[in-house]
Parts: C-alpha cells; structure tokens; sequence
DNA sequence: GTCTATATTTTGATAGAC
DNA sequence: GTCTATCAAAATATAGAC
C-alpha cells in the first residue's frame, strides 16, 4: 500500500483503470476507494486525465531503464532477451497495473499535446527491435521469418503473461520467463528445433473441410443448434421485460 | 460496408468501441459516424450497452463455430492449430472490430445478469486447450512446459497478430500464419537451443485417428450447462412476467 | 424512420467553510 | 487537507411531431 494520501491515490486509480479503463472510471469512484470525497482530489490533481498520465508514465520511463540496463552488458542475444523478460516482469511487479492502462489505453498517447508517452513507447520499441535483430545479424536467429511480427508477439507474450498471472507474478517470475523463453525461442514442438521448415506459405487450407454431418454427429449439431436458438429467444425476452 | 440501417450502426459502433472503448464513445459519436441523430439510434436497440454486447455475442459464437468445424476432421495437433488460426483470422476479417472490443472490454463479461458471452469464451478457451493438451499426449508436443501458459500466449499471439496487421489483414493472411505457428512450434532461434529439446519421451504416436471421446464428453458438458442457465433464465423470466 | 426538443442522470471540476 | 455544496457540461434516454 502506499505512504502518503497522494500515492494512496495513484495506487487506487491505477487499480480502477486497469479494470474498468480510464474512461469507464470516474473521480468519485477513485476517492471512494481511497476513501475520501471526489473535490478532495483536486488538491493533489489538475484532472482525471492527469492521473493515469503519471501513472503511466512512471511506469514506462522506469521500463526504459531497466531495459537498457539488461542489454548493456555483453551476451547472446538470447541472453538479452532472458533479460528483458525478467526487467519486464519486475517493473509489472513494481507498477502493479499500469501495464494494462498503457496497454489499453490507445486514448493516453493520442493527445497531442504531450507526446511524452509516445516517445517513451517508441525508445521501448527500439530497444526490443535492435536486439532482435543483433540475434538475425549474428546467425543466432532465424532470418526467414518477419523480425517486426516476432517483436510484437513476443512483447505482447510478456504482457499477455503479466496480465494472467498478476497473482503470483513475484512467486513464478522464473518459471514463467523459462516457459516463454523456451516456446518463443526453441518452439512448443517436439524435435527439428529451429530448423526452417517450409520457406513459403504455399498451403491455403480450406475453411471449411468437410461437410462431416454424419449420423452419429447430426444429434448433437442439433441439440447445439436449439440451444442456440433458445439463447437468442431469452437474449430478446430479457430486452423486452428490462423496460 | 452494411446494408441495412441497423447493420450500419453495428459497423460504426463496432470501429468506434474498438477504438475508444465502449464507455469512452456516445451515442452521439455513433450517430455522427451514421449520419443520423442520436435518439433515432433508440428506434433500433434499446441501449448503448446492447449494441456492444451484439456485437461481441456475433463475433464469439461465429468464431466457436468454425474452431468447431477446424478440429472436426482428422490430421496432426500441428494442423489442427494451423486450421484454428486460419479460420481466427476469417473470423476476424468477417468481424472487424469486435475482437478488440471483446478483448479489451472486461466489463462486457462481468455483467452479472447474462453469461453468454463468459460461456461463449469458456468454450473457444476449452478448444484450443483440448488440441493443445491432444498434442501433448501424442507427443508432438513437448512436456516440459506449461500449457495454460503456452495457450495464453498463443491465443494471445493470434488477436496481437490481428490487431496490427487489420489493414492488410486478408492479403497477408497466410504468411501472417506461417510466421505465427513456425515461430510458436519450431522457435525462432536456430540451431542447438540453450536448453536441450525433448527431454521427454519422444516415442512417435500416430495423430489423432478421429474425432476423441474426450471432446464430445465436454461438449456434452458444455450443452448441460448451457441447458441448466436457459432453465433459469426462463424461470426468472417467467417471474417477471407475472407481475 | 428520422428529427426536434427535452427530461434525467451522471460526471468533471470549483469555491469556500472548517 | 478534507468536506459541503454546487455548477456546468456532457451523456443517456424518451416523447411526440412530421
């Protein structure tokens, strides 16, 4: 928890943005958290806006640093991004929901006025991307494969990995960086690790294969199909019967 | 583009949702973007909220619907997964906004009064898990990490991929795929991984030889459930109605 | 089916007493 | 530094004319 009445504030709204968002937010439900009247936040803030601004920004500045730390000293480039992930997942320790709201929030680097955020999430970008693709250069990564795609699902696995194991984040740091570690760099298949298999999509599956409506099918495609029905029928009743 | 008036406002509904959120755009944004005046919006849906919740509710039921024909017919966990991508994408070009929406909006699904949509997701999550945990038994995939983990990070992996490649989303489709599932099975890293692969039993299973048990107990499950909630909502209509 | 006009509620923010 | 009281704007939703 925090200290000071004004930490106590940011903690509170960080939690309430992150799960309703910024805009699903109101001034009165973050003092209600903190358990003070809405006009008392005004002391300690021009807006509701400025708020999620500290927090996010605190939040990502510090992400910065972390990162350039873990890949100042020498190493693979596997080892840079063991790094990364683990600097990711303490500063998520250390900022326990800004990640979603500057995850979510597309609305906080639209102003135009302060492009603060966007820069420190441009330099955060740069970071990931140089040091994907020192990994190409060197041989130590594949290079038929799009680096810009893999840069993007690989940060997004770390968020992705913040957000669904928040609870025990500090406990299983480790277990988790190895897990997504291993999948991203080594792959979740048995065998013929890293070896390219396929250079060119030729393949295009069909979308739907088989009209496979046999017998032994027909009775539970059914009973799907009523059910289906049937939720749509209480979906339009509900609407009725609410005014 | 939509036909008809209501499909008109779904479509600019859906965009603006998926770009402000649900609670950060008005009813006046979405009748500006039609062309129309905010009440005549009332004369097609009762509420803000019920046109969110449309569209989210089309969105996952259609995407349950072609994971369940992706994994019908036979073939290895490593097609299996590659037909469920394709077919999310599809999915996410039909649907082109409510993905995010239904991603970013946890406050769709807390709605106390109606489950569909936290059912509708319960299943698409009981899918992927199912092919996921398929692989494992036979041994294509490895065992040796955690699968909650890989699949959140692989459903993850397939929105991310949707959310930043939406413009060219149905052009690139198939070499978006191959990158997705080349890097999520084989790894991006080439040669001698740091932590030597198969430390499992690598014994070779033949893949899947048909549509398993195990699958249709679940379904079964999930069609009781979904039976047992329409027999409440119909008793707490009923109710109501009475009045 | 759309618009005009408006009620009702909610919300962000302010002023001043204590 | 917090509360009381309240303003002004914005938002959802409604009623009825056309």
């Amino acid at each position: 928890m925090a200290s000071t009445r004004r930490e106590e504030i940011l903690f509170h709204a960080a939690k309430l943005f992150s799960e309703r968002g910024v805009a699903g937010t109101t001034v009165r439900d973050i003092a209600d958290a903190v358990g003070i009247l809405s006009g008392s936040l005004y002391h300690y803030f021009a807006s509701k806006d400025d708020i999620a601004f500290e927090i996010v920004i605190a939040f990502v500045d510090d992400l910065n640093h972390r990162y350039e730390d873990a890949i100042a000293s020498g190493g693979s480039a596997r080892e840079h991004l063991d790094r990364m992930v683990t600097v990711a997942f303490a500063a998520a320790i250390d900022h326990p929901f800004a990640t979603e709201i500057y995850q979510n929030e597309s609305v906080l680097s639209s102003q135009p006025v302060d492009d603060t955020i966007n820069a420190a999430v441009r330099r955060a970008h740069e970071l990931w991307s140089a040091t994907i693709e020192a990994g190409v250069a060197s041989g130590e990564f594949r290079a038929d494969l799009d680096v810009r795609h893999f840069h993007r699902m690989l940060s997004d696995a770390v968020w992705s990995t913040v957000r669904n194991s928040r609870p025990t984040l500090d406990r299983d740091s480790d277990r988790l960086r190895h897990n997504l570690i291993t999948v991203f760099l080594d792959g979740f298949a048995v065998g013929t690790p890293g070896t390219p298999v396929a250079p060119v999509p030729a393949r295009v599956v069909e979308p739907e294969p088989e009209i496979d409506h046999s017998d032994d099918d027909s009775d539970l495609d059914g009973l799907r199909r009523d059910v289906r029905e049937l939720q749509a029928a209480v979906r339009d009743l509900r609407r009725l019967v609410a005014r």
